[in-house]
DNA sequence: ATTGCGCAGTGATGAAAGCT
DNA sequence: AGCTTTCATCACTGCGCAAT
């Protein structure tokens, strides 16, 4: 029980702002320099006579002096240790508790060296992807593709670029805009501020713009949600070209492939942000608890670009509920990846098939939820949803994804979907290393499917619970 | 039950060596 | 020269254990 004290490296920190020597120090403490130094070493326990001097001179309460930091350092271990990397099976946190405690240098180095890990096998498995995608010599010169590119520099923006969403919360308010009512006003707007008139002519292309003529011409296949949300892409491409071109110019692309997808990709954000703004959508997705549905009626925007803005809603200072936000096809592959959490997704391959994204094709339309535990422990509650997009001829067949959306459980309180998920009883742990295809762990690498539902647990509201989906 | 002894662990120190 | 680190050492305490 009676835990040893190492606060040698707090000590050092506290004295060096003092600016004192140990010497100085020692003679303030009353005890020799040589002790103090093993103290600072660690490799002298902090006894309660030491301790009591140490928060008279340095004027700092106990507890302060003494928690903090090392709990700290024991939750990132504890984290880490649960990697399978790691040999799986946590580590009792008392042995966590000791091993910070005794020598925090050792384990933060530990962690380091784990984060290493991780930011390596993250570019191995972009490197494996590009090579398996035939454009190999590229990638074995370490050549990162246009698209990849602009995907990493999202995700370093943690998918939130601030100042688009104030360039469309302050155009909104300018301009007087109705939420929900976004197509209307913005055919309006780009008739009279840019004399831009929209037609929709029976043609496949989505979008098409003539500046000479000033037309913007739609799909007739579009939704009106759809509609607008091409209309707010074109706005964002007329007004703020000059913002986003800067945003462009600063995250330094190798190749104008790059600058110009990541030009789409800002235009694209900014009419997310501009059918949604941020402070009234986020607002909104609170107090409606995160309906999809409902905001969307609300906003007059799709369940796809719903999903896909709540997982932008990242503002320092207001920051949402973070979710990860994917979209598959029909064959499991992902056309569409973001995430504000920490949840991974497979670089390679197909994800889980017991994941409800993959489920959703064949209850099409229906909100899916099911809860999921990843390797790491961490659970997530997951929704799932068919969305199509019109192809309007024979020769251009509708296309199906299904989108998901999710977050921790930690957050589950704040959505409707939670309803009747007894959270305080996710069903019992399920064993380690079930026989899936993609988790890939020592004993299940078997690459043949598995069978569905010997390894997938149900809770009393008939809800599947995955114990594991992928690495 | 008490006493004495050896021993290991702990808190602390001083001398000396190592750094800048 | 002053500060930091290492190392050997010491006093003290508590514990196990055998002798009394």
């Amino acid at each position: 029980m009676g835990r040893k004290l190492f606060l040698g490296y707090k000590l050092r920190r506290l004295r060096e702002q003092k600016k004192l020597s140990q010497a100085a120090l020692a003679a303030l403490l009353e005890v020799s320099p040589s002790y103090l130094n093993q103290i600072e070493n660690n490799q002298r326990p902090l006894t309660v006579t030491v301790l009591l001097k140490i928060a008279r001179v340095f004027d700092v309460e106990l507890p302060s002096l003494v928690e903090d930091d090392e709990s700290r350092l024991v939750a990132d271990l504890k984290e880490a240790m649960n990697d399978p990397v790691f040999g799986g099976g946590g580590i009792p946190l008392s042995e966590l508790r000791n091993a910070a405690g005794a020598s925090p240098e050792l384990a933060k180095r530990v962690l380091s060296l784990y984060q290493a890990y991780q930011q390596q096998s993250e570019r191995l498995h972009t490197l494996t992807e590009n090579l398996s995608s035939g454009e190999g010599e590229a990638a074995r010169q370490g050549v990162h593709f246009p698209y990849e590119e602009v995907r990493d520099f999202f995700y370093y923006c943690n998918n939130y670029f601030g100042r688009l969403d104030e360039a469309a919360e302050e155009l909104v308010s300018r301009e007087g805009f109705r939420l929900g009512e976004m197509h209307n006003e913005l055919v309006r707007y780009l008739k009279d501020r840019h004399d831009v008139r929209v037609r929709i002519p029976d043609e496949p292309a989505m979008r098409r713009f003539d500046a000479s003529h000033g037309t913007l011409e739609l799909s007739a296949q579009l939704s009106i949600s759809g509609r607008a949300f091409q209309l707010a892409h074109q706005v964002g491409l007329l007004a703020y070209h000059g913002l986003i071109d800067e945003i462009v110019g600063g995250a330094k692309f190798a190749s104008d492939d790059a600058r110009s997808i990541c030009r789409v990709g800002l235009a694209n954000y900014f009419a997310g942000a501009l059918v949604m703004p941020y402070g009234a959508f986020a607002e909104q997705a609170r107090s409606l608890r995160h309906d999809i549905e409902q905001l969307q009626s609300r906003f007059g925007a799709s369940f796809e670009q719903v999903c896909h803005r709540l997982s932008t809603l990242q503002r320092p200072g207001s920051r949402g509920v973070p979710f990860y936000f994917v979209r598959v096809d029909r064959a499991g592959n992902i056309t569409k990846r973001h995430s504000a959490t920490r949840f991974h997704f497979t670089r390679f391959g197909g994800a889980c098939p017991l994941w409800n994204v993959h489920e959703a094709f064949a209850q099409p339309s229906k909100i899916l939820v099911q809860l999921a535990r990843m390797p790491d422990g961490i659970a997530y509650i997951c929704l799932a949803r068919t969305v199509t997009k019109k192809g309007g001829a024979y020769s251009r067949p509708d296309r199906h994804f299904a989108v998901g959306l999710g977050c921790e459980t930690a957050y589950a309180g704040e959505l409707v979907y939670a309803g009747g998920l007894d959270l305080g009883h996710e069903p019992a742990a399920v064993p380690i290393g079930v026989n899936c295809r993609i988790c890939e762990r020592d004993d299940c690498r078997q690459r043949a499917f598995p069978p569905i539902g010997s390894h997938i647990t149900v809770d009393e509201n008939n809800r599947s619970f995955v114990p594991y989906l992928f690495a």
